[in-house]
DNA sequence: AATGAATGAGCATTCATTCAT
DNA sequence: CATGAATGAATGCTCATTCAT
């Protein structure tokens, strides 16, 4: 960087890195903006970019904003994977490990909000295909996983009850979120894991 | 309506008709565009206004829509305590009854997925808290209408089932309706019923 | 005016006098500004407008420039007409009026020469459309007041004559212009005028 | 070519042999592409080369496709001259092959259409005034070759019979040709050789 | 109250050109 | 010489909102 102008990524793994780079900042800029509106003006800037340079790694802003919640949601796959492998793997204890991976990245939350408008709209067919490829494989192993604690799941029911889960921790946070302005009827987080264990309790109460 | 204005609504009763008929005519226009990101020029087409008068009854785009949300909303609600009140209620029978308020109103989804958005952004504390308020009653009501059903529910938590419910219908349809190329992982029809009961049926069986 | 913002266009003839209004300021302009490059920002300044307020006479910018490239077209026809109009009309005569009017108006050329490009790409159809079907009739017109005057002239040629003589007008401007630094080669205005004559006493002397 | 790179040309033939070797690529790619819109990429990838390559070769985009027109305009010339040097050389002789050309050359039009913008903005003062230099020697040479043929020509009228041909021809370009949606004014290419003739036959029926 | 003309901030994207490698 | 990653100025257009009529 003698003048100002950026190391240049030649390698494909330079070129990788800088992709990882950009997302990352995205996410630390999305941490800081709870509503995630974040123009590619400030994306770039955050990412110490001129512009024109999330282009080259990124066709669009918002397939940018997808491989950040794609980035994310491999994690929280990580994390269950890894809860699922321990020896006393319990809904209990998968259950946590994935509330406290969101607790710790609350900017998931709109992002995941937002991924259906953007892959609605905004972003390439390839890119969607592949990012639901890439989700739907990661459903399917750890939902094998699940089934084999759980004998009683059908093939399929594994994956599903990952999927229910999910559904279920984003359109709570839709619905309660504290800044929703809903103290009165506000939902406590308790009510969260109670019912994302009902949902594997009776996954794992389940008899063929 | 001698110059081609509109008859003017002088009185409380047709001012508050007129809100409900734009409300009424952007329910329309949602329910035609799936992407819901109707123009206020197209919203006020619809209702046969002009641009301006949409401002005379909402004081923003987001006050509008979530008007239309919060009117579809209670609809919901009129439907489940229809299904709650009936002499053979049970989770299924009210499972079934709100899904099919859903079947027949598809703009719901994406106008719930907004939701949060807008009360986040565009919508003046005020608004966002009279939207609330007014769900919060309806889900306490019909929340203890559950509890007096399932008598193993602790207070608060047939209000709770209600709003878990509601999250996991608009986090699964965020994940899994068609339009999102999740063919090969999609969910089924089956699935969100199946949840929908694990959750209710966990609430019935319930044990203080 | 009270507070800065324009007197407003409600009546259609006060629509109309505004369409007119901005097609005149950017035809100001344009004869400032030779490459004739101005942006919609620029344009709206000139006019005293608001940007968007350009968007409510013109689908596009190149729809502007093309009104302003029409209007100046019906001009010439007009000089042209009234020149064959004259009692003692004759090829010179017509000729030296048409070379007045451009004279006095050098941001023709431009206009005219990037016409072509505009229609192509970023006017639609019906605009485009329009715009030849008006050019058309005044071309229908003024070719059989020519043809009235060379009695030798078959149905069609005058308007091909009138055709001709502006392709060549373009033609030249394009390829020796001054600003073409074309000095060592450049055309001499005779040129022009000589070769006016020679097509338009081609037809004079036409035999049928 | 040990690592992806071309080879490189370090003689002044083999210089001037790439430099051609690009400017046939963008005629080609002219060709396909009737706009001629093309990219400094599309440019590049055309012509086998990296895009920062070019601009060993061009000072600017501008200077690439000028270099085009140049070539074909040169191009014309030789086919002029040939056909001005035959036997029985005539005015329709020589502006049937210069026609003949041009058929097979339809990407001539939108070039030398755009000429004029790219040496009025984005050429160097000395480039355009070397194409222009080059260009007025031909027209020089040809204008003569004219001016034996028909004595009654002055100094200078061949070359000025050339010129005044070639601007009908891109002027009648601009009007007429079918993407204009012209159909009902359209000129028919009878018009463009009569006219042609016209100009031509002026000539050579002028007496001293 | 109703209208719709006027506003103008806001923004993603392109692409010719540069320059570190 | 060749490369292609990085740059960032440049810009047309939308649309929610305002406010003169």
């Amino acid at each position: 960087m003698t003048n100002g102008q950026l190391q240049r990524a030649r390698a494909p793994e330079d070129k990788s890195e800088r992709r990882a780079a950009i997302v990352h900042a995205a996410e630390s800029l999305a941490r800081r903006d709870p509503s995630c509106t974040c123009s590619v003006e400030q994306l770039a800037r955050e990412a110490g970019l001129a512009k024109g340079t999330v282009y080259l790694y990124f066709r669009s802003r918002e397939e940018m904003l997808l491989a950040v919640h794609e980035k994310q949601t491999h994690e929280i796959f990580d994390v269950i994977e890894r809860a699922l492998a321990a020896t006393r793997a319990s809904a209990r204890s998968v259950v946590r490990a994935g509330l406290r991976y969101l607790k710790a990245h609350p900017e998931f939350y709109p992002l995941a909000g937002n991924c259906r408008n953007m892959l609605d709209t905004k972003v390439s067919t390839e890119a969607a295909f592949a990012f639901r490829a890439g989700i739907g494989k990661r459903l399917q192993t750890s939902g094998a996983r699940i089934e084999q604690l759980y004998p009683g799941l059908r093939p399929g029911e594994g994956a599903a009850l990952l999927m229910n889960s999910y559904a279920l921790i984003i359109g709570l946070w839709q619905q309660a979120d504290p800044p929703l302005c809903l103290r009165p009827v506000m939902h406590r987080p308790e009510q969260l894991t109670a019912a994302l264990l009902d949902l594997w309790e009776a996954a794992a109460g389940r008899k063929r």
